[in-house]
RNA sequence: GGUCAUGUAGCUCAGCCUGGCCAGAGCGAAGGUUUUGUAAACCUUAGGUCGUGGGUCCAAAUCCCACCAUGACCUCCA
């Protein structure tokens, strides 16, 4: 419900014509003039009820209460919300309010439902005197878990992980009860399975990242200065940039960029598939008014692509999870077809996140997003199963180029029972991890899922970005009406992990470009990509003309060996291309001519890895390249091979 | 969404405070000279509605207002 309560000299209003079918009948169309009251616009929305009319009689009574008036116009007003209940509700839950008001107050007045009216109004002055406010549904601690329609909400610290809809109450000023339970306690979890709070623990010099982590998710104060560095690399490196035609948040990938993401992408799903996940793809658009859409679509309006199409309201989905269990409802499940592991990558999804929340790649409108869910008989088995997820996500974060060791921070989030009953599992994640994990902890369940982990990544500006992600959802099996036949013939609804391995693409290229400006900051040698994700792993520079001829023999032989290798045949100055190939951040450079041409053999290659030249045979660089870039997915070169060929990306 | 900062050539920036000469530089581009050996060769030329719109003024890139975009912070993050 939404309220907007305006403190007013006066109101004058006057029904015109009846806006809708379910227009109230019988009533005073004369024109109604009242004076020092409070005007209470109120529009009723998806899934609320009478319980909300309480709510909100409560919190205008304060409200009458602060600014001292006595007189109450209840003002049905539906332009307030993009998300309106049905009238016929709506109109109920109008009365219900009117009902209970009268109650506790004197003077209650009520303007009439579906009509179009016109209306005459003084605001007063004062800085109180408009106040809005969003109601919804309280829950009582009883009906959680056995309505199907439940309740829940993720405060998950950021929107990489992988979160399904669920209903959030925005504050609903008398549910107390409701924050107390939502209310975080954070320690410090040892890998030896010691759990300090976090205002008793002591952080040392090796772990300033984790206490980053740890400010940041519980929102203290940070310093700050200067810009996100990975925003002027994206454009400097020709990866990535902003798109002034499209909606903010949704970029456009140059060459370079589309061929690192293509690779990740590329890579990661391999590495699920091979763990036993099995590749869907489901539609990005869905009707908000499919009965399965419909109870929690409503509840984020505002963080949605709509589109209206034929009468009908599509949304833009937010993450893989819907399709796929939309999907997993219809499957014909037996015990023994689990655990079943369901994977997509969405390229996209999309979150219209608020402007001021949008910063390059680190938080985006559009993204690409990895999502293995794990379908289980029982606890038990998700949690075998949770262990070998989170292997994989160690394995995959590695190869992409960001250690676990000395880049990633990890929190684990659960409710305190949960800890309580499997203290061995958990310990047994953060002794895996092998280092001090933040710890937020919550006296109930209150969301979907019962625990999850994520691999955090803190930036140059002592941010932290969730990458890799999983959760053990104890309520979409049932809500989906995911079923199987267990063992003993009954059928019973599924446990489901969901599992980004990797985390967003695009958020995973901000690592490791942040992670790379970290190192240029620092000192500690020079900036790069992993091998594999580069666009050029081999720069042929040709001394003069006559030299092109060898550099085509070689980059071919090297194509052929799979490595992407491209010439500099600009008639510029050798130091001038050199310089050029390191801007690049290219592995390895080599230049060709006459020495090279009168032995093939002998070639030098300047290693930007190592700080250095060296000599070297074709075959052994090739051996050298193909080692490093082992298990990791091959694409051709994206641009010309002749750098003379290539536009120029000035970002 | 709110507060603050920034917006000048394809890119990076100077000029703005203290309004007034044709708004400058480097890189890049185009044409030419050079055929070069491990992080920037040389010469010439072209490129600018000074984010957009309004206002003040004899005169606005410069002062004022609004809007847009980007960034930081607040907030938020299904």
């Amino acid at each position: 419900m939404r309220l907007l309560q305006l403190h007013s000299d006066f109101i004058e209003y006057e029904p015109i014509a009846k806006e809708i079918k379910y227009a109230e009948e019988n009533i005073s169309k004369s024109k109604v003039r009242l004076e020092d009251l409070v005007v209470a616009l109120i529009a009723i929305e998806n899934d609320d009820d009478e319980s909300v009319a309480k709510i909100a009689v409560d919190e205008i009574k304060k409200y009458l209460n602060i600014v001292k008036s006595k007189t109450l116009l209840i003002y049905p007003y539906a332009h307030l919300s993009s998300n309106l209940a049905a009238p016929t509700i709506a109109v109920e839950i109008i009365k219900a309010i009117e009902r209970i008001s009268k109650e506790s107050l004197g003077d209650v007045h009520r303007a009439p439902f579906g009509w179009t009216k016109a209306f005459d109004i003084r605001v007063k002055g004062h800085p109180l005197a408009e106040n809005a406010k969003v109601l919804t549904k309280q829950k009582s601690s009883f009906d959680k878990k056995s309505t199907s329609d439940t309740h829940n909400e993720d405060v998950s610290t950021d929107d990489g992980s992988i979160s399904i809809a669920t209903n959030r109450s925005e504050k609903v000023s008398s549910a107390l009860k409701a924050e107390e339970k939502l209310q975080s306690f954070w320690y410090i979890l040892q890998p030896d399975g010691n759990m300090t709070p976090i205002k008793d623990y002591k952080f040392n010099n090796q772990e300033k990242n984790l206490q980053a982590l740890a400010n940041y998710e519980m929102a203290k104060k940070r310093a700050i200065d200067g810009h996100p560095p990975h925003v002027k690399l994206m454009k400097k490196m020709s990866i990535a940039d902003y798109e002034p035609a499209s909606d903010v948040g949704n970029m456009r990938y140059y060459p370079k960029g589309r061929l690192m993401k293509s690779l990740i992408e590329q890579y990661v799903t391999k590495r699920v598939m091979e763990y036993g996940g099995i590749e869907v793809e489901t539609p990005i658009m869905y009707d908000s008014k499919h009965p399965s859409m419909e109870s929690y679509f409503n509840r984020f309006p505002a963080r949605q692509y709509n589109i209206a199409v034929d009468g009908k309201q599509l949304f833009l989905r937010f993450a893989a999870c819907f399709g796929q269990f939309l999907m997993a409802k219809d499957f014909q499940l037996s015990y023994k077809h689990l655990p079943l592991k369901l994977y997509e990558l969405t390229r996209y999804s999309f979150r219209r996140e608020k402007s001021g929340e949008l910063v390059g790649l680190r938080r985006l409108r559009a993204f690409s997003m990895p999502d293995c869910h794990g379908i289980c008989r029982d606890m038990n088995q998700a949690k075998e199963e949770f262990l070998k997820r989170f292997e994989l996500s160690i394995s995959v974060t590695t190869a992409l180029g960001l250690s676990i060791e000395t880049d990633m921070e990890m929190a684990i989030r659960f409710a305190e029972d949960f800890y309580d009953e499997n203290k061995d599992f958990v310990n047994q994640l953060a002794s895996r991890f092998g280092r001090p994990v933040l710890v937020e902890m919550w006296k109930e369940r209150f969301f979907y899922f019962t625990l999850k982990w994520e691999f955090n990544y803190i930036d140059n500006l002592n941010k932290a970005s969730a990458l890799s992600t999983d959760q053990i959802d104890v309520e979409n099996g049932k809500r989906y009406q995911i079923e199987f036949v267990d063992e003993d013939g009954n059928k019973k609804n599924p446990i489901i992990l969901h599992n980004s391995p990797s985390g967003a693409i695009e958020r995973v290229i901000y690592a490791l470009l942040e992670k790379a400006a970290k190192i240029s900051i620092s000192g500690n040698g020079l900036p790069s990509f992993p091998l594999w994700l580069t666009h050029t792993q081999i720069r042929l520079i040709s001394v003069a003309r006559q030299h092109l001829v060898l550099c085509e023999k070689i980059a071919k032989e090297l194509l052929n060996k799979q490595i992407r290798t491209d010439i500099d045949d600009r008639d510029e100055s050798v130091g001038k291309k050199i310089r050029d190939s390191e801007m690049e951040w290219i592995h390895y450079t080599l230049v060709i001519g006459d020495k090279e041409m009168q032995n093939e053999k002998n070639l030098v290659v300047r290693d930007r890895s190592a700080g250095k030249q060296r000599e070297v045979s074709l075959q052994e660089l090739v051996d050298e390249i193909n080692l490093k870039t082992r298990d990791k997915p091959y694409l051709p070169l994206n641009l010309p091979m002749y750098l003379s060929q290539r536009p120029q990306i000035m970002a």
